[in-house]
DNA sequence: CGACGTTTTGTGACTTCGTCACTGACGGAA
DNA sequence: TTCCGTCAGTGACGAAGTCACAAAACGTCG
């Protein structure tokens, strides 16, 4: 899903920017647009009453926020939280006009629930590896995908453990295992792979 | 969601019978029919490659199964598997003619998005749930919603450690536990719930 | 520079959970 | 009644989550 691909529609709306680390919206509101990144990434993710958090997805460029979407129609509010992971822009079209461009127009129809269709697996995917895998597997999986073009990760423990649905220490002792084992370099704030071949293995 | 609440292209569309127990269809598949359960109740589930399974979520009458859904205009394929829990009857439309009536019709259009919405609510709060809170927790839920007619479920062990994601043994002890506190009474295939809302605390 | 506060990481003790390997109990079907 | 398949109970043990701190690493402000 490129930026490239996007239906005109969405390349012709409005951008507007959102700075690092601000929430876009929080559990319990009604969305009033749709939303299209074009830079950036959006963060969103669900917590519970004593403030622990599971990361649900992530929304990158040329992808829309399904829950968004989803609750912009049904007209439900939100089950999560999103808040932008660094300096973000979207495309935005406000509701009257995005119903509008749902029953006018077939490539802007299609489009949106190709990225439903998508987003769906990749939760669904997500679920099976949080409730069926252990976590040095998913500890694996996810530094073998973050060092996919750097090997340095700029990442804290506890950051990770939120993003593999664990707790920090558990994170800590396995990276020590891992440093143990060559196969990482650990310092304060960032992991550097060594071998991101035996990280596969593992994952 | 009730079936008097469904637009009248669904009301009016092909219906059939789905015997018990039977796959409506396998992880890889792609859809081609547009699907709206009326009676009985679909369960879709991921599994890995060791056999385990997550339950994602159920199809209920007057309920539409948002992964076919978006698999269909989408046109990827299916990321979880799905089975019949007890005789089911559906109502169904072709892909073309549900690509015409999406454009075509409002109120149509409305219900998928709608449906859509409410399901991945659900779903987001079964993730939040399954990875943030506690397995006595995750059990007091279930037997407290599953009970809500019938103080008798039934069920094995087995199946409801699925559910819940967790191992059968697990559940065992924590049915044991609840046991000698005489909020159930357990018997081959069957749990009787004898003090509800003491279980509403737990969960 | 050095003291101080914050953030990040390390560790040990303890609980809960998941897994394994069995055993026993129940309920048909032959 | 005797098999046999399904279901439940158990003890042991390793993995993971929780709690309570201690120790670094870093930023910043006199």
């Amino acid at each position: 899903m490129t930026l490239q691909g996007l239906p005109l529609p969405i390349a012709q709306a409005a951008e507007i920017a959102i700075e690092a680390g601000s929430r876009v919206f929080a559990q319990g509101q009604s969305p009033e647009n749709f939303v299209v990144v074009t830079h950036g990434c959006i963060k969103v993710f669900a917590r519970s009453e004593d403030g622990k958090e599971v990361v649900l997805y992530r929304v990158q460029p040329g992808e829309l926020c399904i829950l968004t979407t989803a609750c912009l129609i049904g007209n439900t509010h939100y089950p999560a939280d999103a808040v932008t992971d660094a300096t973000t822009r979207a495309r935005v079209i406000p509701l009257a006009e995005f119903e509008r461009l749902l029953g006018e127009s077939e490539p802007f129809r299609r489009f949106v629930f190709a990225s439903m269709g998508e987003r769906l697996a990749q939760v669904t995917r997500r679920f099976e590896h949080m409730v069926l895998d252990s976590t040095a597997r998913r500890l694996a999986a996810f530094l073998h995908a973050r060092s996919a073009d750097d090997p340095v990760i700029a990442i804290t423990h506890d950051r990770l453990a939120t993003e593999i649905g664990t707790a920090r220490e558990v994170v800590s002792r396995h990276l020590k295992a891992l440093e143990g084992a060559s196969l990482v370099s650990l310092s304060r704030g960032a992991i550097t792979i060594l071998d991101r071949a035996a990280l596969v293995q593992r994952a």
